[in-house]
DNA sequence: ATGGTTGTACAACAA
């Protein structure tokens, strides 16, 4: 089964590739992030067309995440608890049935966190306190759980061309990358890193100052597995090709194939 | 070091 996550950066300027992806890739569960578009404005009937079901938890003009899927959903959950007065739209869960019990798989995007010295750097580490506490009462569970999408962290200077550069940005701090390594702490497998231990594998490049010319990317579109779903772990693809596509998104998808199937 | 680009119910802001 395959289990993509890929940041189109807007849904409506991205629907052509986005179709043209999915056609292409197949994944049997997509999640997306930043569509920047409230729900009822998803572009959902030409996703459908394709045999797949849509979930999504938007917002207006930024953030927002989608799950695409092949299988039906037996559960949806919107939002990452913990606090109350959080509007912005940066988390969506799904639950499928497959050959080995259930399969939750998560849709998540993170908070960039720049500039460090205002609200937003706080919000992020905050953030990612929450989704430590909820991952901890999910992985109680004992089942397989993926939590996909753009963490907006380079986890080492490995993941990054130029990490010097980074030094100081809220993509970089120390205390995003502990953030990070705690999910790893708490029994997380990052399933890239399980599977290409390689230098210079990148998710993101920006558009500006032709980073993409000059590879000048960095890793921080993640599958974090489980161990329940790193049991089932297989390749892990990069889809890099696809930054080269007219009118294309900054980042590029990233694939998982977990060894499941659908019931 | 600076400036560089793209997206969003179109206007500043986010990244």
């Amino acid at each position: 089964m395959k289990i993509a996550t890929w940041n189109i950066n807007g849904v409506k300027a991205r629907i052509d590739n986005l179709l043209h992806w999915l056609e292409e890739s197949s994944p049997d569960i997509a999640c997306l992030q930043e569509i920047k578009s409230v729900d009822e404005l998803f572009p959902r009937e030409p996703i459908e067309a394709l045999g797949y079901h849509v979930e999504t938890h938007g917002q207006k003009g930024f953030n927002g995440v989608a799950l695409l899927s092949k299988l039906r959903f037996d559960e949806v959950n919107r939002g990452l608890p913990g606090d109350e007065g959080d509007e912005q739209a940066r988390f969506i869960e799904g639950v499928f049935s497959t050959d080995r019990g259930a399969l939750r798989v998560v849709s998540l995007y993170l908070p960039n966190g720049n500039p460090v010295d205002s609200e937003k750097f706080p919000y992020k580490l905050g953030w990612m306190e929450r989704l430590e506490k909820w991952s901890a009462e999910r992985l109680k569970l004992e089942e397989p759980l993926v939590l996909a999408g753009d963490y907006n962290v380079i986890p080492e200077p490995e993941d990054a061309k130029n990490p010097d550069a980074w030094v100081g940005d809220a993509l970089f701090r120390p205390e995003s990358r502990q953030a990070f390594r705690r999910l790893g702490a708490l029994g997380f497998t990052d399933a890239l890193r399980a599977v290409n231990q390689d230098d210079g594998i990148y998710t993101f490049w920006d558009y500006q100052a032709g980073a993409w010319q000059k590879n000048n990317g960095i890793r921080i579109d993640h599958l974090m597995l489980s161990p329940e779903a790193a049991d089932h772990l297989g390749s892990v693809t990069v889809e890099k090709h696809t930054r080269g596509w007219e009118k294309p998104s900054d980042h590029v998808p990233v694939v998982l194939d977990l060894k499941l199937r659908p019931a």
